[in-house]
DNA sequence: TATGAATGAGGGTTCATTCAT
DNA sequence: CATGAATGAACCCTCATTCAT
């Protein structure tokens, strides 16, 4: 049967117009499912809101689950490169977090929170290839972060007491309640603020504490004296 | 009709027995839900644990919502007079933190996951009732955690520069993806630690900057930083 | 089974108490199947009123139907005794046609309507039993009136070229149409009032027709008729 | 959702084939609807009549509630629109009504008392919708009646002390209880004798008494006259 | 006698999925 | 390739009726 080739041995041999018509498909569904949940949406809103009809879906998409898979595959492929591609770009541990909760936060207003609450609220429920493909998007996504924060311990700038993971765990969690509380109450967050304020917040309690202040001082001004001395001025 | 009877109504003249009847119906369907959330849940599969029909199920409980928001009253009703009773108990705003923390933690592991993940995913989807009770749920569990976090901000405990919603979203959101994480990966977190390590790293956070200090961190990093960047090596 | 005993045998040997009982609830058994009709009354809610419990109502009465039979047969009696001790005592026969037509009116308006309307509605639907008691009950109650037409035809009274069963079904026809619009617009109709003018209007329907006359009063119509056609105007 | 779709909306794109699964469809849900009532009727029955499974018509109709309001619609569109375009075609006051009298007996025989029995057993019962379409038909399905009475009075023929209403109800009030005595019996009424015994009844109520004779016998005589001059002879 | 409790039998409705054209 | 049409399999919910106490 034709329903049984994989959705990429299907797609590999369609042309062009087809194309347009997966990523039609891929549209809608993204819409239905980020709007109603999975269980919620159904083949019939998706293929209406293309002028199809539920058939032509499952010319596609072998199945609703399918076509959900692949609509979080698309979703994240693309904000997770784009992370990965921008973090690096970045200068410093902490603009990096602040960088990537603000990304964050961005890309979850809006439609993108439908889509995050499918992961959220799926994953623990669908069968094993469902939460084996949501697993593997949520280790890409957090890929970036975890570098970050991996690389920031080895510099001494954050903390060795406590895991990474928990740390990973506070930055998604805190981002995710506060677009949690987005989404109930209706009010639009000011992103950037709150980006900046949970990066303030968060790094702060991240940073090693009882630093000796003398050492800091003392480096301090060490660095003010040989920037003098290279000749480029004040502090 | 016996059906149009308010659960509070029929519940009150019934007898010991039934009293029993509606705790194992309650519980049953405490599982079930927890177990699959409300679509998938089936009144079938809670009849069926307890070894009764679909019928005696509806005998108790007007309706598969009903039932479900019945079983998130019970469950919460009984951890927030807890909280509400124990907090006051516990003497200093951050040991406080802890406690509610360390309390979370506990209640939300096993099958207090699946419920809290009912509040968490439904509420954007059920009509308005269920809304209605989720969103008051809500705020009377949350309401210790704010009252804490207010009248430490009135001792100048914690910073007044950034909200207490904020600060309320952080502290149920790590929490809510450490328990996630927990779920997924089905590895059990050493709870104690957990709570210790939560508190003290948001405390951190939460308290007003010492700002020349924390400058002088930042300053030493970003000089790390650009030391990197210039390809010399380590610190 | 106890049950298997026709209300009869088991009315029989109740005591005092429990007929108060069987007329407490025929009572409230009336007054739901007249509002909500035999389908969509329910046993629960005939119990709710009551303040019993629906077994209670299974104890004097073996089924619905059962139920629903003997609040007919108990309503009908009533009236149909009262109207075979009544009409006799009228003089004439078209005084005697506009008393039962008030009679059946006045019964029919509120709680009666209801009843009728289940004679008219469930006859031809329900088991053979039910039906064969509605027929009764019809036949019974349609009597008196049959009665006056009859002697009515014997004097000379009425005309003989038209049947009486046609006769009746016009007497009784027009009075549940005159209900029907009552029951849907809710408007009170003025019994006497309409009472008067049917028997009027009808009675000169029965009364034997005056031949030349009538012959006039068309052959004029039809001139009218004829005129207005060609185009002449009014008469 | 198909399903929101109106039913209109659905069947305006489906080519010639489901347009006979439509009738198809509406053609057995008549005839259940007829013989057990809306509430005894299953949609099981009306797709197992028509050899197929319950859910194919819930393809073409949304609920059984709009199911048996479409089934009204058609069967009732059809007659009323035959009486808008016949009535006018008859010539006199009488005859219309006669005429209108023996097409309704003839509508009514057969299936066609059950769907008359629907529109009058359900009309008190049901939801508003039906409610509101119930009265509509009834309304239009008058309308005729209404015109003809209107005119009558107008031209004098029949008596002003009567309300049109009352008129109105002996008619259709009389012929449903000929129709259902020959429902409950099973008796074919010879349609054509009833209805010309019917309307000469009802007639002679409805015409304004005390006409005074000689002026008739003068009237006619004057035709006459008139009639011979004109040379075109006896009377 | 009264009733709390339980339930079998069914009804309406939904929807992913299949298949012939 | 597109799709109109059909449907099996569930699911929620109702209610008359039974039975042990």
């Amino acid at each position: 049967m034709r329903r049984r080739l994989s959705p990429q041995q299907r797609r590999t041999c369609l042309g062009a117009r087809s194309e347009r018509r997966v990523r039609e498909i891929l549209g809608a569904a993204r819409n239905v499912f980020a709007e109603k949940g999975f269980e919620k949406a159904t083949i019939a809103e998706i293929a209406q809101r293309l002028g199809t009809s539920e058939a032509t879906v499952f010319t596609y998409f072998g199945s609703k689950r399918e076509l959900c898979m692949e609509v979080l595959k698309v979703w994240y492929d693309e904000i997770i490169s784009e992370l990965e591609r921008e973090v690096p770009l970045i200068d410093g541990s902490r603009a990096r977090l602040q960088f990537i909760i603000r990304k964050h936060l961005k890309h979850m207003i809006g439609e993108g929170a439908g889509i995050c609450a499918l992961v959220l609220s799926e994953g623990r429920i669908a069968d094993e290839e469902f939460m084996n493909l949501i697993a593997d998007i949520k280790r890409r996504y957090i890929g970036p972060l975890m570098s970050v924060l991996a690389a920031a311990r080895e510099n001494g700038e954050i903390r060795r007491d406590i895991s990474l993971r928990l740390m990973r765990d506070i930055v998604y969690g805190s981002m995710e309640h506060v677009l949690w509380t987005h989404i109930v109450t209706g009010r639009m967050p000011d992103v950037d603020l709150t980006a900046l304020q949970l990066s303030d917040l968060l790094w702060r309690g991240f940073t090693p504490p009882n630093q000796p202040v003398e050492a800091l001082v003392q480096f301090r001004a060490d660095v003010a004296c040989a920037l003098r001395r290279a000749g480029q001025g004040d502090v």
